[in-house]
DNA sequence: ATAAATTTACTATAACATTAGTAGATAAAC
DNA sequence: GTTTATCTACTAATGTTATAGTAAATTTAT
């Protein structure tokens, strides 16, 4: 049941690293890629790392003595996910303002807006075959 | 002092109703825009409303009996920290990461694409006459 | 001017999020 | 084979968010 489970900002922390790190992570990886100097108690990534597994976005398997961690979902999904939730909650539903409001107020460079209009025109080829 | 504090979901309700409604709306406003059929408590929305104004999102003005509300920030300012944190917490700090995602996986019609594009035509512009 | 309705200020509570401690099991190192 | 370190499972404490009740004050309508 992946479901409509909401992550909060230290679950992200966790996935995110997950994510990176590629394949099936114990608590120590998470823990040492993440947080280098401690900042973090390793308990406090375990007892988040169960919860993830819980909340189904992390599969858990022993071996030996140790977990390890699978993600269940991809990034892609979990950031739809979250992009539409603050569409709907910040921009009032509409994507197309946050598209706006991305390229009016946040610092793009040269070379990303020459990518953002390669994207575009490919979407917009898309959009008129159909 | 608006400083670093974070707009919860709640909250985000009550902010786009008090911008929406313009003005110093107070507490009934509030709560006959936003729930017009009684899905929350009046002291609901007036413990929120009295949050927001000591995290200094609002400014209160008694007059009478009754208190007033009005937006102490810009709602741009607001959507700006928001996305911000969205883009640091879910696109590991990349605002194109999120422009990208945003066309490509989000249903943008062809007029927001046109409409898109020009906008990036301006930016563009200003980028290169520095 | 008394009764009813509205609003405030204050308080309470439940749910969820965050962080970490403790006890016991297992493995490794000497 | 006893000590040391590591890991798990469980539990706990603290903080934050969401929701609303209660009592007192004020206005409005009879």
């Amino acid at each position: 049941m992946i479901s409509g489970n909401k992550l909060t900002p230290a679950e992200w922390e966790i996935m995110n690293t997950v994510w990176n790190l590629g394949g099936s992570p114990s608590v120590r990886d998470v823990l040492e890629n993440a947080y280098p100097n401690g900042e973090k108690a390793y308990t406090t990534i375990q007892t988040l790392m169960n919860l993830l597994e819980k909340k189904g976005l992390l599969t858990r398997k022993k071996i030996g003595l140790v977990n390890f961690y699978t993600p269940a979902t991809r990034r892609e999904d979990m950031l739809q996910r979250e992009t539409e939730h603050l569409i709907s909650r910040v921009f009032r539903g509409s994507a197309p303002a946050l598209a706006n409001f991305l390229i009016a107020e946040e610092d793009l460079s040269l070379d990303d807006i020459q990518h953002i209009k390669a994207l575009l025109k490919e979407k917009e080829a898309q959009l008129r075959e159909k």
